[in-house]
DNA sequence: CCAGACGTTGTT
DNA sequence: GTCTGG
DNA sequence: CCAGACGTTGTT
DNA sequence: GTCTGG
């Protein structure tokens, strides 16, 4: 799966690999975890609330963050985006919590290295070496992602206009199964988009088969990993020990 | 019909 | 063990 | 994903 | 909102 990844390029990069016609504000994160916000590429005209603090605008393109963990329209309370944080592409298509999202609201969500939990033993106690894995030679990439505008229910008593609380606009990462690399660690891996399949995933226009097409293990060989300390474990450690290599091992990156 | 879930991972 | 929070 | 709580009353 | 389980 993807429960944890960073996102550490400098602006200037990140604008050339999704076209912002300025440099975004996104100062590095090296742990980004479930529940807190995080960048996210939207398709043009999205979104179309107030609130949700888009930066940089492109003609085709819109940069916003968004909360980790989507809250689909039937949600009750931001608690309960906490768990989908992931959505297999297998099912991704027809289960009730993502099939609206998968249809119309498709997203880029920038990274340039996810984790992943390696058990190293059996049962409950096996201790867990995290690796760190991405592109062979660490550019940044984007994961194939889904949105949702999610509007907290209005208090029944007072006037609504002056209680409604701010929409909040919250995302998922989909993933499939890990290609022959990566497969020695974790089972699953998130999906990664090419930079040439970037607006196929976001195009209204795309046939279904076609965006399913997509959602398939990255090449092996194009991608590197390696040991991390278990400093990344702890979602309060967001600083550059996180992606630091803990020893010779893994390819480099 | 109404009530309750709506999700993934991994482990057994 | 299981749920919540980050 | 992992870490940390998991509870109540009453007092500050 | 919509589907599943009872």
């Amino acid at each position: 799966m993807c429960g944890r990844y960073s996102l550490t390029t400098p602006p200037e990069a990140m604008r050339r690999l999704f076209g912002f016609e300025a440099l975004p504000n996104l100062p590095p994160r090296y742990n980004v975890a479930p529940t807190q916000e995080a960048p996210v590429v939207l398709p043009a005209g999205e979104p179309d609330g107030d609130g949700l603090r888009p930066q940089r605008t492109l003609a085709q393109r819109t940069l916003a963050m968004a909360r980790w963990g989507l809250l689909p329209p039937f949600a009750k309370s931001p608690a309960d985006g906490a768990r989908m944080i992931n959505a297999r592409a297998e099912t991704v298509a027809t289960k009730p919590a993502f099939r609206r999202a998968f249809a119309k609201r498709r997203c880029l969500v920038p990274a340039d290295g996810f984790y992943e939990w390696q058990k190293l033993g059996d049962g409950p106690k096996a201790a867990k070496q995290p690796w760190r894995i991405g592109l062979k030679g660490g550019a940044p990439f984007a994961f194939a992602g889904l949105f949702e505008t999610w509007q907290p229910p209005l208090p029944e008593d007072v006037d609504a206009e002056a209680t409604a609380g701010a929409p909040i606009l919250s995302f998922t990462i989909i993933t499939t199964t890990a290609n022959a690399a990566i497969e020695k660690i974790h089972p699953r891996m998130p999906v990664m988009l090419a930079e040439a399949d970037h607006d196929l995933w976001l195009s209204g226009a795309a046939e279904p088969a076609a965006l399913q097409a997509l959602l398939r293990p990255f090449p092996a060989e194009a991608m590197g990993y390696y040991r991390v300390s278990t400093r990344v474990n702890a979602v309060r450690n967001d600083d550059a020990e996180c992606i630091a290599p803990l020893t010779a091992g893994g390819t480099e990156d």
